[in-house]
RNA sequence: CCAGCUGGCCGGGCGGCCGCACGCGCAAGCACCGAAAGGUCGCGCGUGAGGAAAGUCCGGGCUCCAUGGAACACGGUGCCGGAUAACGUCCGGCGGGGGCGACCCCAGGGAUAGUGCCACAGAAAUUAUACCGCCUGCGCGACCUUCGGGUCACUUGGCAGGCAAGGGUGAAAGGGUGGGGUAAGAGCCCACCGUGCGGCUGGCAACAGUCCGUAGCAGGGCAAACCCCACCGGGAGCAAAACCGAAUAGGGACGGCGCGAGGGGAAACCCUUGGGGCGCGUUUCAGCCCGCCGUCCGGGUUGGUUGCGUGAGGUGCGUGGUAACGCGCAUCCAAGAAGAAUGGUCGCCACGUUCCGCCUUGAUCGGCGGGGCCAUACAAAACCCGGCUUACAGGCCAGCUGGCGCU
């Protein structure tokens, strides 16, 4: 009842430094880091868009497509006590959106 | 119509579907997360990036800290007057420069307060100077001689002196033009122009003047070189700051148990007291260690809340002012995140661009129809305002200037 959505973000610093110490899974268009918290909470995630990417405007536009990608399509790969950080590439933003959403999944449910 | 100048404005629109943040209303359960503080979950409605939100270059509000005054140091500003909370901003003037003009540009105090710098060229560059040149005299050459000199030549060179007009160098060469003057010249003298100083007139002032007097008058630049003069300036910033507030470690107080010493008692235990322990011979000095449990207090980290948007606020009208702006009245409330909301996707249209065909025209322009492409540029609030600077596809409006044409 009080959990609606299928997963949490990653807010602090402190939890996206814990995630780096997880795996890391490669691959086009981002990278992605994962870690199981050892409970059987919802998945959390977070997205890393450094400064390499572009200016505020651009860095915004590839976070948000991540973001409304994973929203609609990919929610329901990621398994409940893992955290995910997504750390971006410059191609998010040209890339079409079919492609974001398809690789998402795939890199989600690579294990 | 063409070319241009100035000022202002816009910076895609409409609609599906799925989402995000905040506010308000309703609803909700002894619900969930959390140690607490506090937060989360439903439905509906409303609101939700910019002209630069940017760079973080100035100025102010606000917060905390500091603070007796003054001076010095350091930093900043720099024609005058005004506007303003303040400014390095804005407005109106002044001066200089550019443009036929509308208009634009200026880091625009002081270079006789001092110190310093100025490559190359040039004779000389701030104590100015004399290369060529100009002028005078001497001398020299040939001839004659009564040995005193005379005549011719006047060219080249030499010596002594005078000059700063002309040439040449340079970014810059000691006012300019004309005349007098002189061997030749020179403010040496004169007239006019220019300049400095003093006065007068106008202006609040910067400054201006076809006015008067006075000085023969010069000394180029650099003060974003030091400097001088005048004025201004406490420091740090919303990660400011205030409040709420775990565990663990550490601090303090109190109580109990324990430890050492002494005393009492048969013992349990009680009373008094505070020092005690460690090292391998001992003593001294230095060093190190001194427990466990409970309650409370204060500081404080992770975390949370506030700060946080009613403000130097917007719009309209009136009014004062050349203007910046002020005043009065009415009206409106318009983002508030925190790994950071304002989005994703689709359709239609506008706009733009390009191609083809037709019409029109001397040609361009323009008009109509159809197709393709892009779906815009720059750039996203981070406590809040006033500015500056920089970036920007495309477009609109107003006023003005100079041409050409027509009436």
């Amino acid at each position: 009842m009080a959990e609606k959505r299928p997963y949490g973000r990653l807010r602090k610093r402190a939890e996206f430094l814990k995630v780096r110490e997880g795996q890391r899974r490669g691959g086009p268009l981002f990278l992605m880091e994962t870690r199981a918290r050892g409970d059987m909470e919802p998945a959390r995630v977070g997205f890393t868009v450094t400064k390499k990417n572009g200016n505020a405007v651009q860095r915004n536009r590839i976070r948000r497509r991540l973001k409304e990608a994973l929203r609609v399509h990919a929610a329901t790969d990621m398994v409940p006590g893992m955290d995910y950080v997504i750390v971006a590439r410059k191609d998010v933003i040209a890339v079409p959106f079919e492609t974001i959403k398809v690789e998402l999944s795939r890199r989600l449910r690579r294990k």
